[in-house]
DNA sequence: TTAAGCGATAGTTTCC
DNA sequence: GGAAACTATCGCTTAA
């Protein structure tokens, strides 16, 4: 009788899920080279790219501080009795 | 005349690539949100994440390996007149 | 003639330098137990914690975001002339 | 009559925590930095800071188990009745 | 072209 | 057990 390690069903599930993973990973790969073109195109057009990465990481703060916010008051609205727990 | 930072062409022309390089950071991330499912899924499944990691990463170093062997055999054709300059 | 790797003054500085890590990780476990005694203190006034550090957490998104924000402004200013190089 | 939300003294109880806590992390930070720093003078004194770091996780580590061991012998000589209830 | 500095990401640990 | 903070490693960018 096979251990669980060995079984065949295991087995293949674990392939599944390991090769599931390397594909995403070589997506995201994909998309970080693509970022990478966009820099060197912007770059090739005149543009301070160490200032471009400055502007974005900003705007990418400003954003989840906005998003957290709005879950702040979320927060604050359920503790006031405003929304039923479990919903927003 | 305008300079180049305040013409409305430029201007736009590096807002198209701070969207652009936005967007595909927001997918990148969709990405790394899809992985971690995954990875949440093959937990509920009974899986040790943490094992599953190392064997991702062995794989990957693996691969780049192999990949260097390859272009090191290419060198050495190239450079035994097997294969004409800039091919492979 | 001893080798740097086991000469007694070379030892005598990495010991030193290895100590003054060991201090400051000491003071910084301190605070960290400081930290934690306030929020146990406020949990004890009846206040939720998890929403305090979310407070804190957005305080400290802001307050990360106008600093960038500053730096990026002097580096425009240094991209217009207005500062030397190296200034700022 | 005031909740205790908006109460004006359990604001500036509140206010005084949050303050308390982002002083204290202020204070953390620049201990940080100051590891930071001495990591960076070690390296350029020709240092391996990752072994520098290999080396006081160790030491950490011991120390750890240096006091597990004193606990434990405590609690052998409380149960043989060689110290008074709650002392050491 | 490569070293070094920095930013981002992945992993570990700790707290709730 | 799940989330968050901290740490360490990695990869990129930049400057020499």
């Amino acid at each position: 009788m096979a251990t669980p390690v060995t079984s065949g069903v295991t087995a293949d599930q674990l392939r599944s899920f390991i090769e599931r993973i390397e594909n995403l990973e070589e997506s995201k790969q994909e998309i970080a080279g693509d970022i990478k073109e966009v820099y060197a195109e912007a770059k090739g057009e005149g543009f301070c790219t160490k200032t471009m990465r400055q502007v974005i990481r900003i705007r990418r703060m400003d954003e989840a501080a906005r998003r957290e916010q709005e879950e702040l008051i979320t927060v604050y609205e359920r503790a006031l009795g405003m929304l039923p727990d479990g919903e927003g």
